[in-house]
DNA sequence: CTTGACCTTCCCATCATTGGAAGGTCCATA
DNA sequence: TATGGACCTTCCAATGATGGGAAGGTCAAG
């Protein structure tokens, strides 16, 4: 089976499962006479995996691990759970950033009458500072998950 | 004032001013016989700006459309509301999709007795597919917001 | 034999940010 | 005055996951 097939197959684009490869998230594949890569049916089992903890906002480096204990047999399932509760840790984080922002956003805009006029609460928060649009300390590492 | 007291006195890193200016966020400032960068209160103020919108998840081509009606002095606040509201959307939109795969990976984690034995339907459900693992059309464009 | 659909590798761009190297400037102190 | 350290400058590179594209090889159907 060809890349292509494989992409089709497992939802992951051929792009991408070539840095998979590049990166050693998953082994280089065999080859065909002519240089293509061969793909088998434990390779769209494996991509599937991948694209299915991607889906679930994993890094690479996550699916990683978890490739890892996937096809450790003497994995521990309090490993696995770890790392899951870990990430869901991670996510919640981000929900509360994310809330904040969308909070005080929400509020500047109550606050903008919204009609024609220029007076505007929203821009006058963000040039004079003071107020919920400073939150400081949130923002940072904003983009490191997944 | 050079660029590393601009950098305290706005809280954006010395290396983000440079960048700001590069894109053209900002314009360039004055400089002084020695090649320096001059900064003046204004050029504060327009950095604090800048920093008070990137915590709050506009991204700089975002914050370029507030800067310029933050100048225009005819500007409509129902521009700036439109902005702000559309920014609302996309951070609830962010949301949603964390809060699901937040919601995934507890529910498989729940049911993850997490001792010593491998059995572990996180893995499982990852390795084989099929149920809440697989949402698909999610994940997409995370990242893009800011 | 041509055409089109594949495949290969390699390079570039994204976005905001950080890091570092190599070199110039300024000021205080020994 | 010399020296050291704290600045400043520009330029280049890397991050993470992904897409885009060029240049060239391969294959199967018409």
């Amino acid at each position: 089976m060809n890349i292509g097939d494989a992409a089709k197959l497992s939802g992951v684009s051929a792009k991408m499962i070539r840095y998979y490869e590049e990166v050693g998230l998953i082994r280089a594949p065999a080859r065909n006479q002519n240089g293509y890569r061969s793909y088998d049916k434990s390779n769209i089992h494996e991509l599937k995996f991948i694209r299915r903890a991607r889906d679930l906002g994993f890094t690479v480096e996550q699916i990683s691990g978890l490739m890892h204990l996937w096809r450790d047999r003497s994995r521990a399932s309090s490993d696995v759970k770890r790392i899951a509760l870990e990430h869901v840790a991670a996510l919640e984080a981000k929900q509360r950033e994310i809330a904040e922002m969308a909070n005080t956003l929400r509020h500047l805009a109550a606050n903008c009458h919204g009609d024609g006029r220029p007076d505007c609460p929203i821009i006058e928060s963000l040039a004079d500072g003071g107020g919920p649009a400073s939150p400081t300390h949130l923002g940072k590492g904003f983009g490191k998950l997944r």
